[in-house]
DNA sequence: GTTACCAGTATACTGGAGTATACCAGTTAA
DNA sequence: TTAACTGGTATACTCCAGTATACTGGTAAC
């Protein structure tokens, strides 16, 4: 029972780790949504700025959470896939959305 | 679906606004597993410190996650209830466990 | 009388996440 | 030929989340 604790704390951090800043779940979010190129999963996200979604996507094709391909069209055409693994964490983020919307409601209630 | 889209980002941007920080949610998981006293939370959660823990409890009892009672038994106890709504988040937390467990296995596998 | 628990507060500091803005080289459409 | 698209990079800045450390006032055990 303590041992458990520990254990499922660790879980539980090494989660938030991954999750890490402010955008990595939202980009993880529009690569599952379909989004494929820089420029359409930037306006996916409002707010989010290039060198942001530049950083992440570098960030997870290093982790192996996107393929990054290029196809020598012309002009150079780039397409980010998200891999099997990414997309193990569409779960957490349905929940994520399912709790989201309900507290939404909940404090809209308050008002 | 384009507004789809639209609504579930922000209900999930809600949802990663909720959870903050580093500690929010260990804090809530840790009550969620029973601890109520203050060190007690704080000893349940390696690495956090008395600040962050107070700021944590006092931010949450503002946003009615948390209750704080005072016996005033001598010396003085206080007790911290999560409420019924902090425990709503619970089913995130569970996922979360559960990601994170999978997770460490796959790391630890490609070493 | 000193050590150790409780429930915190106070002060000072810093790294890096995130922002803002401008820019590049190439391609297409009006 | 000028504007707008593509897929990004470069530079500079700011702010605050999180850390570190010390302290308080009361109780209790040794």
């Amino acid at each position: 029972m303590e041992r458990d604790q520990a254990e499922e704390l660790r879980a539980l951090q090494d989660t938030l780790y991954f999750i890490g800043g402010k955008w990595r779940v939202p980009v993880i979010n529009s690569l599952c949504n379909g989004n494929r190129r820089f420029r359409e999963i930037e306006r996916s996200i409002p707010g989010i700025t290039t060198r942001m979604l530049s950083k992440e996507l570098k960030d997870m094709e290093m982790n192996k959470l996107v393929t990054r391909m290029v196809y020598n069209d012309t002009p150079v055409l780039v397409e980010y896939e998200p891999t099997p693994y990414c997309r193990t964490f569409g779960k957490i983020i349905q929940e994520m959305i399912n709790w989201g919307r309900d507290h939404r409601k909940k404090v809209i209630q308050k008002k």
